[in-house]
DNA sequence: CTCAAAGCTTACGTTAACGTAAAGGTTAAC
DNA sequence: GTTAACCTTTACGTTAACGTAAGCTTTGAG
């Protein structure tokens, strides 16, 4: 019998350098749904993925509210509330919004080379 | 005898679909900095590319602090206050973390992919 | 047994990025 | 010459995403 890995929500939070805190209010932004042993949090491998899943939501600057309406995708135990055609829909959102910021980044970075370019240009006319 | 191009707050804020206070805000951050026709702000294209650029690093999620230090990099009257070798350090660390979003895109772009692809299997199972 | 470490809840504090509103100046059009 | 459409400044309000602190419970180690 295999038992499955399970995590506090410290070693949660020292794993993804987070704070405890932020966890549970995660938690209560209804992101995460850990299980309880008694009073006491315990998050599975799940819960893991989900956190990573925020997280890398945060660096690219969406709102927990909006984290948390690609992870309600992805939750099959919302699946009816989400008809099919919809989930596709706010598929396709993210999409496009990912594909700006791809852009975004492309330009930015252009102009980094660029800039770095010129200094270094500088730099040697010394 | 050629005239530049100016903008009223106004028109710059609705090329870009954002409100004359937010422009006012990231002028009070340091971000903009208008010339004055006795009250009023004249903006030059100038700052049409530094709006542009701010608005780009907001849809990325950064910071007007961090917009800021970006924009500094690019301000050559800035240009004596910071060493040569510590705007390349910061384009680097830029970089660095443009890096990271581009790593973190791609990831969300393939599990909005392999989601997709499980949806549209289940629609065509009906 | 006891005490330190970790966990819990509740609640108030804080910062960023504006929104909103008030009160007033300027100017082009009628 | 007055009204509508902008502009200005000042100031208080709001929301998101936690931080911080207080007070209480649980638990493994000595």
């Amino acid at each position: 019998m295999i038992t499955k890995r399970t995590y506090t929500i410290s070693e949660l939070a020292s794993e993804f350098d987070v704070t405890p805190r932020a966890i549970r209010f995660y938690e209560s932004e209804g992101l995460l749904n850990p299980e309880r042993d008694g009073q006491k949090r315990i998050y599975y491998s799940k819960d893991y993925v989900l956190l990573k899943l925020i997280l890398r939501g945060k660096r690219l600057g969406w709102s927990l509210a909006e984290s948390k309406q690609l992870l309600d995708l992805y939750d099959p135990s919302q699946q009816n509330q989400n008809q099919y055609h919809q989930v596709l829909q706010k598929i396709e959102e993210s999409r496009l919004r990912l594909e700006q910021q791809r852009q975004d980044i492309e330009l930015m970075v252009l102009e980094l080379d660029e800039h770095q370019a010129r200094i270094e240009q500088a730099m040697s006319g010394t």
